[in-house]
DNA sequence: ACTTGACTATAATTAAATTCTAAAATATGA
DNA sequence: TCATATTTTAGAATTTAATTATAGTCAAGT
């Protein structure tokens, strides 16, 4: 009866929802205005926290970034993995892996915006390490996938970055495109056009 | 016949060694450490300069990583645009591409470290409108090439954005890799690849 | 030799990230 | 319920690095 009617859990959020308010200011500023156009202040302002309480969740501003990085992609490709390991066939596996890519853009555009957009990779030094190794995870699960196929025939006897190269590069070219606003072709159309350049690019059957 | 006595088109005529050895030492510094973690400091000590020479030669840290970012684009691209033009048939006109992209990057390693390994981008916000114009201008004179070639039935008819996806889509991811060291294929095997990926993506014969 | 203006060097200034200190909230346990 | 420990928050103080201001050098033209 002290001061306990002064806060009722509206106003003061515990920490959990704080990081997410911060986490969410921080994305949406980092979209609007750029990594090292944002200041602190700014996420401060956004999330309707302090300095201290930011830098008690984050230990500095490029961490923040980076963990903003590694929850998209985290989402991303398990999201792949999961859409991969669905299908049984190769042809399905290569238009699955096509299609969750656009879809998710598609999605999250503001975590998209966030990952594809080239307006990340400068604060990656901090996290360089995480980074790498959930990349190179990711890497090695699909390369895996492919190999399986090409020892069975299915798919072009290709190195691991010529197959990540012709079936990746061209979906993140056009997310790119997509996020900067300079794609007019609609996602669900561009999605068939790429999946099937994949396959005529990787696959060995008719 | 006599006209303006002060040179005629610069307001102010840098000294030209001087403002070369700073962008050379910025580069190295920039694809060395990344552009956050250079300072000011580092590069005026590795061009023998000082603070007030790199700001006169430079508005600012962003300007000078934007003019090494414009410098690299504009030989890459004019040099992609000769490439094109040199060739007759669509099938040699991609290939061209595929080919100079690729060697563009073997023969300049730094400055593809720097273009093409993400690590740009954060300080465009300076210079976007150069640099928006520049894109542009390159993306409509590949994309017109590609139109009269459309136009005689020789390559499908995509919209723009998925054809420049297609086509420097795989080209920028094999680049990534191979400036980041992730690359196994040696780059002369990955353009025939590539290349012939592109056509087969793209061209309408046999 | 002197003036001019581009160029350079060093010393302020400023802006923003990070750290520090302590208060407030929340959880824990008798 | 109360006391105490831990977590979270706030806001001021500090630090770091970019930018600007000031002053000086050098080369060429008069």
């Amino acid at each position: 009866m002290i001061l306990a009617m002064k806060t009722p859990n509206a106003t003061h959020t515990a920490s959990p929802q704080r990081q997410r308010e911060i986490i969410m200011a921080a994305l949406a500023c980092f979209t609007e205005k750029g990594f090292p156009a944002t200041s602190i202040a700014d996420i401060c302002k956004k999330a309707g926290a302090s300095t201290g309480s930011v830098y008690h969740h984050f230990k500095s501003k490029g961490r923040l970034a980076a963990a903003i990085y590694l929850e998209g992609i985290r989402d991303y490709q398990t999201g792949m993995i999961d859409a991969l390991s669905g299908q049984a066939s190769p042809r399905e596996g290569i238009f699955a892996l096509v299609h969750y890519h656009l879809m998710w853009v598609k999605k999250n555009p503001e975590w998209a915006r966030f990952l594809f957009q080239k307006r990340h990779a400068e604060y990656m030094d901090d996290t360089e390490d995480d980074m790498k190794q959930l990349n190179a995870a990711f890497i090695r699960t699909v390369a895996g996938w492919f190999q399986t196929h090409i020892q069975a025939g299915k798919i072009r006897p290709l190195p691991r970055d010529l197959l990540i190269a012709l079936l990746l590069g061209p979906c993140q070219e056009y997310s790119r495109q997509y996020v900067s606003g300079h794609a007019a072709t609609d996602v669900e159309e561009a999605a068939g056009v790429m999946a099937a350049a994949a396959w005529a690019a990787l696959g060995m059957d008719v």
